[in-house]
DNA sequence: GATTTTCTTGTAGTTTTATTTCATTTCTAG
DNA sequence: CTAGAAATGAAATAAAACTACAAGAAAATC
């Protein structure tokens, strides 16, 4: 727990004095952190046993473990707190916002993965026949990158990202076959719809979406994001960030487990694009 | 800089006792930063005195501050340090491996971005009459997500990744018209010519890519990310990652440029989505 | 190869900083 | 208004960090 937070959170549990040295933290932490416990003391108003006190209310070891922990939540730039553009916001501060959020961001849904449904997912899509990545709107951008990634290792995968094209190729589909299905919310109906589908004809569908969703019902392997996010005026911006996170986390599970034969495949389509560049590297 | 680091990168500056000290921190940081100094330099087999030195040749005023920007660099969980996925990495290991190098790179990259060019681009957007993304490979990923959002703001956009058809995009380009080209590394030769030839219409090109590329030559504003990667086995994931962060922030700086009258058209078009789910919000 | 110089290291002493103890003050409840 | 409890700070104690200096090792010079 962020130690600001918990400053602010308890302010009203401390005493009189012991809120005053609250305070001068709030009001400076970089002060304190670079302070003795003398100066801290003098600069709230209070005596140096006080400070003492208020360190080890919030469950330190004394002054010099307190500012350890000060420092600490100080380093990650308080990523959590009070990020959200707001209008007057120039390019400085709404570019630093959205950088920290999305970080913020990356940082929870990764603390909120299963590891074990990944190991599972990997597991699947490693065994698959045919793997294709479905998804609409903003998501099927999400479903671009995935199939650019697994084109390479030259396994049979498609991606498609109109309502059609999914339907047709899940008609299509038999057993061995394993969907992938990218939806933020998981509540886009023809994608439930088509999640339905592709069951019926016994392929394996694994979703990216909200856990408790129609979408995660209808699929045998959820894989959820837990990114809240508010959707009403700017883009699902981070969440889809997670999701694309998510999909180099497959991509890399799916390299590892397929051991070094296919890695050499790997470098063998890079050497193959080579030709078409200026120097070596990728896009 | 990060501490860690640091010491990684000066141990064969240190004298002998001295990186007996740097090897004990380096083993077990969070041993050092909750230990006295004369605890510390137990462990290390040397004297106090000796731990102090090593303190100041790091360019800190003494041990307790030594420990304090040692703590703050732990706190960001050693994202800059020894990230790389390897062999037999297990589903845990690569999963945060991958998330935490991530992180680091919008970190990298936000810090390395140019705020000014940033309300240039931005600035040039919002007057232009008309807006492409191109991107081929890997970006067109990228390309299509800007498509998408920049698509909501009820302005003529559009979006190829074939260069046949960024080509003869570009050949009708009028002046007002922007180009918006991405490529991670703006070494590949097809995109370059498209930049030619769209400036050669008259077009504003702005690039996402490698600063001193063939590809920034060619543009009239280039942003980039200053984020290395070694993309000889594994994709250009990281830095992928930050073009898209990227493209929200351009779209965040369109929005608010753009003023409120804007955020009521978004608001519309979102109300238009809504019919085709089981609830409200966005994929 | 010896000798001087420089750099490194540790011991012991000093100063600074943090903590504990305890007396005083300030609340709170009856 | 007073007994008891809680909060606070002064002073003393303990701990930690730092400094000065001297002994020893390594490097350079003759």
């Amino acid at each position: 727990m962020n130690t600001l937070e918990l400053i602010k959170k308890n302010l009203d549990t401390f005493s009189k004095s012991e809120r005053k040295v609250a305070e001068a933290i709030l009001a400076s932490p970089q002060t304190a952190i670079h302070s003795s416990i003398a100066n801290l003391a003098k600069i709230a108003e209070v005596s140096e046993p006080t400070v003492n006190r208020f360190c080890r209310r919030l469950d330190t070891k004394g002054f010099p473990d307190f500012k350890l922990h000060l420092a600490q939540s100080l380093a990650n730039g308080t990523p959590y707190v009070n990020r959200n553009v707001n209008e007057d916001d120039g390019p400085e501060a709404y570019t630093s916002k959205i950088f920290e959020s999305t970080m913020a961001c990356l940082n929870a849904a990764k603390n909120g993965l299963d590891i074990n449904l990944i190991n599972r997912a990997v597991d699947v899509l490693t065994q698959a026949n045919k793997i294709s990545f479905f998804g609409l709107g903003a998501s099927s951008s999400v479903a671009h990158d995935a199939l650019n990634k697994f084109f390479r290792f030259n396994i049979p995968v498609s991606c498609f990202d109109d309502v059609v094209m999914q339907r047709m190729s899940c008609i299509n589909c038999t057993e061995g076959d394993v969907i992938v299905l990218i939806s933020h919310t998981g509540r886009t109906k023809p994608l439930v719809e088509v999640a339905q589908l592709a069951r019926e004809n016994d392929a394996f569908v694994i979703a990216l979406t909200a856990a408790d969703s129609p979408l995660a019902e209808q699929s045998n392997l959820v894989l959820s994001l837990g990114v809240p996010e508010d959707t009403d005026i700017y883009m699902p911006m981070s969440s889809r960030i997670a999701q694309l996170v998510l999909i180099d986390v497959l991509t890399t599970g799916f390299t590892l487990r397929r051991g070094a034969k296919f890695r050499d495949n790997l470098k063998r389509v890079k050497a193959g694009i080579k030709d078409s560049r200026f120097e070596k590297t990728e896009d």
